[in-house]
DNA sequence: GCGTAACCCTACGCACGAGTAGGTATGCTC
DNA sequence: GAGCATACCTACTCGTGCGTAGGGTTACGC
């Protein structure tokens, strides 16, 4: 009389992934330090030493999640932006992706943007998933500039990068806190702002997404 | 025979900024969580029952460094950008004295963004700073649409003034990196890449800051 | 010169949460 | 259907760090 139990035996990969699930879910509302494993485990459906016995430590668990949300992103913008485009074309391509991929894990990117800046541990891993946009929008900057037949210092040009993302990265927090708002409208009015500038915005010039 | 004590008797408003500025080093280096009272007592020279006694609990503390710090960078700027001026010179003297600010108290700035952002109770509190500041550069760019006679929605120049907040905040980040960096530079970076946009500067335009 | 208030300490209680020990059940292979 | 690997659990240990009890010492008013 084997009394069904509860709830089914899963083979490790799909637990695995309701583990990071239930991790990214709470480290994003709590954050690393005041996330609990019990809670994490609890919230996956499984007993704590399975989380253990999978993804290791508390800290390997987390490192875990940045990669996976951080892979996810980087693919949803690689695969959007391809490199023979115009640049305003690739960077609005970009753009539309990025956004897109935070409307759509909201708890990832708390994670990845929120949470790991601030922890020691992990904010050197996160620098460097970060320095890869910015060398790719730099690179991008680069390649319309010699297209023109001009130049300028690499350090301004990775400053200007590092601003783009910058302001990207702060709209699309905002998005994460607005449910309601529409990722392709938020990726026009950075559109707008990153490649216009706000003198333009003022004289009433604007930029429109192409129509494709 | 009353040895010389070691260190001396302090007015309570002396300890109560030793206190604060270890607090501040000590969040900004280790992050709420990770640092413990007992550190900051130790980096103010004084024992942990005083630092209760003064600031109240771990959470008490942070908000107080939280206010400090943020007090401060509000007044560096308000005091720079006067309201009678064109948009594009109070912009550039908002943001001279911000990044003049960050150059200057690096530590106050990373706890009050890497570390505040994260942390569910305090991110609010810094939420509010932020839309004031998002406020006050909406308004700025409000006021120049209307001398032009032109209007814009109110939803989109907050989105305008978020990109611009978070472009800013992220070279304060870069800054606070990279030591050797000059903060007057930086600020004219940023103000070419928000005032002239990215498509600007490809074509060779460039802005410069008044010879004042 | 004595009371009292402010300053300051050592040493602890106690809760919370990371990580583990040791064992049970289930299904797959031959 | 015996053997074995894999999935899974309950129930602990133990360190760490917040917050405090309880008491000592210096300065200042009167």
């Amino acid at each position: 009389m084997s009394s069904v139990p509860a709830f089914k035996r899963l083979p490790r990969a799909v637990r695995e992934q309701q583990m990071l699930d239930a991790a990214v879910k709470v480290f994003s509302r709590r954050g690393f330090h005041a996330a609990s494993m019990d809670e994490i485990a609890e919230d996956a459906g499984i007993s704590k030493p399975m989380v253990y016995a999978y993804l290791g430590t508390k800290e390997e668990l987390f490192v875990a999640c940045l990669h996976r949300e951080g892979t996810r992103m980087m693919q949803a913008i690689a695969g959007a932006a391809a490199p023979d485009l115009p640049a305003d074309e690739r960077l609005w391509r970009g753009l539309r992706a990025f956004f897109g991929f935070v409307g759509a894990h909201r708890d990832g990117w708390a994670v990845l943007y929120r949470q790991a800046r601030g922890e020691q541990p992990f904010a050197g891993e996160l620098a460097t998933m970060r320095a890869r946009l910015v060398e790719v929008v730099a690179g991008m900057l680069d390649h319309a500039l010699r297209a023109e037949g001009r130049e300028i210092a690499a350090i301004d040009l990775e400053v200007v990068a590092y601003a783009l993302v910058g302001a990207t990265e702060s709209l699309a927090d905002w998005l994460a806190d607005h449910p309601e708002a529409d990722p392709e409208k938020t990726a026009t009015r950075m559109m707008n702002v990153a490649w216009l500038g706000a003198a333009q915005l003022l004289h009433g010039v604007t930029w429109r997404p192409p129509t494709d």
